[in-house]
DNA sequence: GCAAAAGTGTTGGAAATACACCCATGT
DNA sequence: ACATGGGTGTATTTCCAACACTTTTGC
């Protein structure tokens, strides 16, 4: 019993203790990794960047960058996406942390993963030359660094969360027919659906408005736009409470 | 074309423009914090220690330490667990990454969650002092840092995926009768089922081995024993791929 | 015999699937 | 006129939800 008070008692730290053991050597650089996704001509697309490091010359990597030391994550993450494409107004999540110890190869270097959807046409590029390019998702394969392994994560994620959140219209136009909405999920879901039954469940949702207007400049019949009641989404409270694996 | 090159140029660094990078300002302390959950007298239970920072003391908090600088976050994760609870053969999958600037009243720290199950009859702890102690998950309150709020999502994340995967065997003895099954799925969701549907459901899943046994010392119809066929449920490929939200 | 939980089937509705034809438009 | 995709309906099946009684055991 005595034993156990001092051993509690020597538990105990000060801020002097924690600040002496973490100023010490228990210290590692910290950066964050964008996924950025996107989709045009029917293809999912992800944006990427020719690695910095020398070592890598050559090879592609996501757009990255160190965690200022008084910048929270999140803040990271929309500060290295904004100077990269310009923009701010887009979803933006937390992956996976990456933290294997030679996974770099200067230093030690932890990585917080984030993924982003963003619509290609609304949101040009500031910086077009090659260093920054949009490849097809199929054509990913070789990376800088362990890249390969965080976009195969940040995919399977996305995949996982589009079948289960409205994320997909931020991909689109923000009028769009449903052939374009169902070439996304084909896209992104890397699988062939019934248009039929795809129509169906969508228009059972009840979450797109019908814009009363149609494509133009397509050399067929133009189908109907819609947009996606966001607002009405947000209010709907209905969770799946099922078990099955 | 020529800014373009110089650009470019520019941007290429070596090793050691990144390690002077790394090893100026761009450094934060890294924790990793595990959210232990385990199952016993039919309720969810989490395991807490009283915080070892003397401002929150008194106060509960996860159970964490710093990442060693030669220490992959997973292999600090199963270390951490290992020293607190003495034991590795366990289920453990990272949750989040917190990384407010402000977290650490001492010091910026980072922390990654890692969330785990164990089963606490088997796993009895080493440590049984009132440092260390088992929660009521509904008991949870305030917590040391943001802990409740790391708390919190990790509950979050541990509902939704105990829905998707078998993790709930875990908590479980070997041997386990439908009822134990059951109220362990409705501690862990916060929901009543219905038995008949919860017993079609899992037979009808097919991985639970009947295991030609009882129940003994129930004061009540003893229910058969079954155990989960982990083999048979690896190899099984279904995948669902509805859109529902 | 009584308390307590085990064990068991049916039915109706909802949602998913599979499937085929006509329509509107641009060329 | 024809090529292309737009737009629609139905039958079948599968899954889920609701619901009540008999059986076995310990006490």
């Amino acid at each position: 019993m005595e034993e156990t008070m001092t051993a509690a008692k020597n538990r105990i730290k000060t801020f002097k203790t924690i600040q002496s053991e973490v100023e010490s050597t228990n210290r590692v650089a910290l950066s964050v990794d964008c996924v950025i996704f996107g989709f045009d001509e029917n293809k999912l697309k992800v944006l990427l960047i020719r690695s910095d490091l020398k070592q890598y010359q050559g090879q592609w990597s996501l757009l990255g960058d160190l965690v200022e030391p008084n910048e929270g994550l999140d803040e990271a993450a929309y500060r290295i996406l904004k100077q990269r494409t310009g923009l701010n107004d887009l979803f933006l999540e937390q992956v996976h942390t990456f933290g294997e110890v030679e996974r770099h190869p200067a230093s030690r270097v932890v990585t917080v993963a984030y993924c982003s959807l963003i619509n290609i046409q609304h949101h040009k590029l500031k910086i077009l030359d090659n260093e920054l390019h949009w490849h097809d998702i199929d054509s990913v394969s070789e990376m800088a660094f362990d890249h390969k392994e965080i976009f195969d994560t940040s995919y399977s994620q996305l995949q996982k969360r589009v079948r289960e959140h409205p994320l997909g219209f931020s991909l689109l136009p923000n009028k769009f027919s449903l052939r374009e909405l169902q070439n996304l999920y084909e896209a992104i879901l890397n699988i062939k659906l019934d248009r039929r039954n795809f129509r169906k469940k969508f228009f059972a949702m009840d979450f797109l408005i019908d814009m009363d207007e149609v494509e133009t400049d397509v050399p067929h019949r133009p189908g109907r736009l819609y947009r996606f009641d966001y607002a009405k989404y947000e209010k709907s409270t209905k969770k799946w409470n099922g078990i099955a694996f």
